[in-house]
DNA sequence: ATGTCCACCTGCTGGC
DNA sequence: TGCCAGCAGGTGGACA
């Protein structure tokens, strides 16, 4: 799925269509992803004018004229589909616009999740009550980085992936930015030098930002919402290339599965 | 509080 | 060809 990137890239894919947009019409195809859907979310989005689209963290917004807030999280294989041809399964929710534009929320894990939530109570829904800041804003820096490892002695990357620490980064682009700061997934937080921090926030700034600008990565079930493969994948560096070698390096990269996750490492040049 | 593991669910791939 | 184990981007709850 989709981490932040993807999302990003998601939310501009479905802006032109849907910003300014009226919902003639929005239907379910079944009554819950990893939540059940709100009862009465085909009945306050209908009528109701797209005003805003946005983003926090892996989240997606969908802001409307009545002063709500649809919410849609990807989860693992979710996506929208534009304007699709047919319906496929794992099609769980369909919006139409009153220009006749469709879109469908895809998604066969079924780990995505939609809410409708008052757009002025944002900050009070679950999941964004005790997040971090967004890595690419200016509130993500060293000294606000540095602080909260400080004195952890959990693996970074457990931390780096930890949502009220910074929001929004996932498994692939933690290990692309260790490896770009060069620091070791498996070193304890509070271990890391305060100079390296800088470089760590500056990698995983540059790498996000890397990955928006080529569109999202592109897995195996990731399409962007015009249908286009994105292509940042090619550009990893060490996620998904165990055995590969080391483009910095030259070394073997390593790969480590912990907690049913995989982590992809040099261990040559991450210390 | 902190750290670790597992469940949730479907689909795909690779090895036998 | 068929079967089955293993693995996949996230989140949140249950432990110690």
């Amino acid at each position: 799925m989709p981490e932040l990137p993807e999302v990003e890239t998601t939310v501009r894919g479905l802006r032109p269509v849907l910003e300014g947009a009226r919902i003639a019409r929005l239907t379910t195809r079944r009554a819950d992803l990893r939540r059940p859907f709100p009862g009465d979310l085909a009945q306050r989005m209908t009528g109701a004018v797209v005003t805003q689209l946005g983003r926090r963290a892996k989240y997606g917004l969908i802001g409307t004229d009545r002063g709500d807030t649809m919410i849609f999280h990807l989860g693992m294989s979710g996506r929208w589909r534009v304007d699709p041809s047919v319906e496929l399964p794992h099609d769980h929710l369909i919006v139409e616009t009153g220009a006749g534009r469709r879109l469908a929320l895809n998604d066969p894990r079924r780990f995505g999740s939609v809410d409708l939530v008052a757009t002025d109570r944002l900050a009070d829904y679950p999941p964004f009550a005790q997040m971090g800041p967004e890595p690419m804003g200016p509130a993500f820096d060293a000294a606000y980085l540095a602080r909260a490892l400080e004195g952890r002695q959990a693996p970074v990357k457990a931390l780096l992936l930890d949502q009220r620490i910074v929001a929004g980064l996932g498994n692939i682009y933690v290990c692309e930015a260790l490896h770009i700061a060069g620091i070791a997934p498996s070193r304890a937080g509070g271990r890391i030098a305060t100079s390296r921090i800088a470089g760590l926030v500056d990698a995983i700034k540059q790498v996000l930002a890397a990955a928006i600008e080529a569109g999202g990565s592109s897995l195996r079930d990731y399409v962007r919402p015009d249908g286009e493969l994105g292509y940042f994948s090619k550009q990893w560096r060490v996620y998904g290339r165990a055995g590969a070698a080391c483009g910095v390096c030259g070394g073997q990269v390593q790969r480590r599965a912990e907690g049913g996750r995989s982590t992809f490492w040099c261990a040559n040049c991450q210390r």
